[in-house]
DNA sequence: TTCCTCCATCGAAGCGCTTCGACACCCATC
DNA sequence: GATGGGTGTCGAAGCGCTTCGATGGAGGAA
């Protein structure tokens, strides 16, 4: 193995300046920067990692964990740790990954050896377990996901309200003046995470504002519960024209139901949604969506936690403004 | 920050006892061991990761390269991080995550610099540029999937050969005796990885033993080109009543070609696949299918490394036995 | 010319752990 | 009672790096 004070004897200067180069913690003349450079290419050299995080403290690895709870969509999962991987690299930092089956106790070990310098946490419960653990230990966080008591620490999401908005506002937009919300199960908005909510707020706050009429419907994952749905809805608002989904597994099986009872989408009713642009592709009608931008959730997590770790402060909550992507779901309203 | 002296103080002994008791590589009395334990428990030590790395000159990290390409099914690599990781944890290790991004440089940098003690890279090639690398680094590796040449490296894989015969040999047990493998698109078996052709080659094989009428397929992943394969099939082999599939995305479109050509499954025609667990289940049509045990390759990988790690050695290729599962889309012939 | 400042570099200490050789002690052996 | 071989523990060295204070030399001010 080749280390530092081999390319120091190779380059004629001392260790430090070898490190000092490196790290650029001193001012080093170009001539010796030079020089040095030139030794580390000819011999190979990298710093031991361990040797760097017990002189200095710092590791440069950040922890992920990732969630493994069904329901979770897990293409999303991973492209959110590709891009902290990938951003996390452009900041010269290793990613560590652990399952939250570890929980606590992964964290703890993590932050407690030393072996990470911060950690970003996904899928965020409101009440989560892990919120006392992040705020008493010494490094920093970031969360995905806002839970309901949030002081002193870092969170990062799209801002869903928005999302809600910005589906009725496109139907408004189109000239809808009836619209629903077919929302998540209802226990997700129980047990749940926050962001199920934050859609229903935004969906209504804009119907309202827009003078439409409009209704809210939980509902089930389940593919049967479709048909029921579609018919209730027709059945209360038989002037429906809009429909806002914000239920993955639902998006499909729903518009088949509307077609079913005689409705054509885009023709009769235009559709919005809030998921993953894959899957509002991959639909029979293509969806115009709103996605989660999950490329940049994990680049602004790891930007965050930079910043924390170079002892800057940092805003407590990030909300991504959500972009709707035009597909074929949606149509102006025909005249009545 | 509690270390090592703190806890050798606390139990009035000295550091190197402490480490001792912890790494039980000398012996140490029962009465000291249960002392320090429970002086480390009370003051809540950790050892300092880079410390014991740089001492030690073993990081317990392990590297888990994962891939981006698309075509490959994102829950499998997802399934099988997992299994890496909690496999890992058992082994008193910890993952951090590449990207086949970083590439070979990523895999060196990682190596050389010590951050992990050896590394899984999935994927593979038949003709892996990383190949000459994971060979000529000083840590041990093993792949997931064989390349052409593997003298020297250690691989695991499910037997896909084996998986191929499977597939038929289920067949040929329900008295299916005209049968024919829709593959993988061509260009998996030229550029691709060794799998495919694995695949057919046990296909072959078993239809041959048992006597079968076959023919095999290679086959575009377009939706669209499963009516056509359908169609082509049935005009050379009008007896057909078995089908073997290696091609996810076509596997449902496939099913609903051959019911519109008025072929009921399995009623009148018998389908088995290679493919996860949850694709099949989620067809219409349930379907019988060797999966892919990516729970099981994610453990054995990691316990190769850890023999590995130990001195030992290792057979240079592990191949998965392939378990069929039974779902409704087979039935025996009718009587012709 | 002398003094002071500033810049570039050096030397040494120390980060927290593991590990090797040494050593004390106890028990069995002759 | 002296000798030998284990056990269990200690002390010190050292892993490869960063960082702090010190130093030498160049350049500007007096």
């Amino acid at each position: 193995m080749v280390k530092i004070t081999d390319v120091a004897r190779h380059a004629g200067v001392s260790p430090s300046t070898v490190s000092y180069a490196l790290s650029g913690k001193r001012p080093i003349s170009e001539e010796t920067r030079q020089r040095v450079e030139a030794s580390i290419r000819k011999l190979g050299y990298r710093p031991h990692a361990g040797a760097r995080a017990l002189a200095s403290s710092r590791s440069n690895v950040l922890a992920l964990v990732i969630p493994l709870r069904t329901g979770i969509h897990v293409p999303v999962v991973m492209q959110f740790a590709v891009s902290v991987v990938t951003t996390a690299r452009r900041h010269d930092h290793d990613v560590l990954l652990l399952t939250q089956e570890e929980g606590e106790e992964g964290l703890r070990r993590v932050a407690d050896s030393a072996l990470v310098d911060a950690m970003i946490v996904m899928d965020v419960q409101l009440d989560d377990p892990r919120l006392p653990l992040l705020r008493s230990l010494d490094r920093p966080s970031v969360m995905i996901g806002f839970p309901a008591e949030a002081d002193g620490l870092t969170c990062v999401d799209l801002d869903f309200r928005a999302a809600g908005e910005l589906c009725v506002e496109r139907l408004a937009g189109l000239g809808h003046r009836v619209v629903a919300l077919v929302g998540s199960p209802p226990e997700v908005y129980v047990r749940g995470t926050a962001f199920a909510q934050r859609v229903v707020q935004g969906f209504t706050a804009a119907a309202d504002r827009n003078k439409l009429a409009s209704s809210v419907h939980p509902c089930g994952a389940a593919p049967a519960a479709a048909a029921a749905v579609a018919e209730q809805l027709l059945r209360e608002q038989p002037a429906l024209t809009g429909v806002a989904v914000h239920n993955e597994p639902l998006l499909e099986p729903l518009i088949d139901a509307f077609e079913q009872l005689g409705l054509r989408v885009p023709g009769d009713l235009s559709i919005t949604a809030i998921c993953p642009d894959e899957l509002a592709e991959s639909v029979r009608v293509p969806v115009t969506s709103v996605a989660l931008p999950t490329a940049e959730l994990g680049a602004r997590a790891v930007e965050l936690l930079m910043k924390k770790l170079g002892g800057k402060t940092v805003p407590d909550a990030t909300l991504l403004s959500p972009r709707l992507t035009e597909r074929a779901s949606t149509a102006p309203r025909n005249a009545p």
